[in-house]
DNA sequence: CGTGCGATTGACTATGTTCAACCGAGGTGG
DNA sequence: CCACCTCGGTTGAACATAGTCAATCGCACG
């Protein structure tokens, strides 16, 4: 099976109502400005989350104080599922304008417990999360920064456009986050983020326009960037 | 707050019931040899699993033939509860005589509809899976070999003696995996862990009885395996 | 228009991989 | 029953790759 596979989740299954459909009478929705915090690490679990537009980053602080990204939360992104008492992360938008939904926990749950559809949507989005999860994991196996940045660009290639993105045909993709996120989302440190973008660049398989928008040219070029 | 914290799962939850035990009566359970497949890359999912006893190794092997090893699978973890279609890795038991449960998916699902006690167990297995799958990103996030090693092993001691495990006051944990596995668990070759592992026990942090049980000597000497 | 942060590039260093040899336990077959 | 063979594990030396330190650039925002 080829690496492009592996990186690309399940297609999202149709629904007779979109995901969030029914959760939705209880969402409250909030607007975050850049870097902002959504909720911090240790923080209670009392709501689920959804991305509406904008981006967020879930990360963690080591004690030798580097900032290790857990993943990053797109539009669509359901979060905050995993925990029953506090959250493991802490949660900060990205950009500026990002919005939020929040989901009360017990109410869904108690809502859940009444309406199968809905138990099925949670178990949908969960599952997506842990294949959001894995999949992770599969880019953090790579070894090399080249194979790494590569797999993150086609993760985000996927990611982003199959949302809303409007990216118009032959624009590429914009990038929510800044090269140090990106850094610290793949435990490469800033300059190896750099260096193995223009070095894609240079060969051909990416071009980039300003410093966050990058247009895949060879997808195979980025696919085959094994070690 | 502590790196040993972050890394240690949600205390499992009381249930009035154990988790699966519902589930339980739908349970086939298939007794596996050393290396055995459990299921395949691609293969359909038409079940959910759970580790009885022995251990397993859920992993995908790269175009350029690296393997690497998702997670591992303890007794009491579920697994493939993600795909909707088809699974995204391979499952192969590590140790001679592994017994897994597996539960009909469908049914299971339709089960889980009709009653909303089943649907929180359900909900409940797969934030574990989350849970698990989130410190498994921090492991691989931390930078050279005696942090992840260092990591690895408080995961596999808190994960393992939570369990059965019997693990007679001073004994300590017996691995159930090769150093191969360990090595393609934490993305370093296998050299790598055996000399963290040797540079471990020299300064008195671990002690090796043999060369699959390990003894944590002192905790806070590992967890402060930064860098 | 200036300031500052994000980004890039270069030189040197540290850390892990690779290649290779060796060891030891367990299992098999003569 | 023992020799041998294989596989998993450890150790050593040379090499490759990413990190660190440092300087410069340039774009965005005030």
């Amino acid at each position: 099976m080829h690496v492009s596979s592996q990186l690309r989740h399940d297609q999202p299954t149709r629904h007779r109502h979109n995901p969030g459909d029914v959760l939705s009478s209880l969402a409250m929705t909030t607007r975050y400005g850049r870097g902002q915090e959504i909720y911090t690490q240790d923080h209670p679990a009392e709501h689920w989350y959804r991305v509406v537009s904008g981006a967020a980053r879930r990360f963690t602080v080591q004690v030798n104080g580097r900032r290790q990204i857990v993943d990053f939360l797109l539009p669509g992104d359901f979060f905050g599922l995993a925990s029953r008492n506090v959250h493991l992360f802490a949660v900060e938008a990205i950009v500026e304008g990002t919005i939020v939904a929040a989901y009360p926990r017990e109410r869904a749950e108690a809502l859940a417990d009444a309406n199968p559809h809905l138990g099925r949507e949670i178990r949908t989005v969960t599952a997506a999360e842990i294949a959001r999860l894995q999949t992770r994991i599969l880019i953090l196996g790579r070894i090399g920064s080249l194979g790494k940045v590569s797999a993150f660009l086609l993760e985000m290639a996927e990611r982003l456009s199959s949302r809303t993105q409007a990216s118009k045909a032959g624009e590429g993709i914009l990038l929510p986050m800044s090269r140090y996120d990106i850094a610290d989302y793949l435990t490469l440190s800033v300059e190896t983020v750099s260096r193995a973008l223009t070095s894609l660049k240079q060969r051909g398989a990416i071009r980039l326009v300003g410093t966050r928008r990058v247009k895949i040219i060879h997808y195979d070029a980025l696919e085959d960037s094994d070690e």
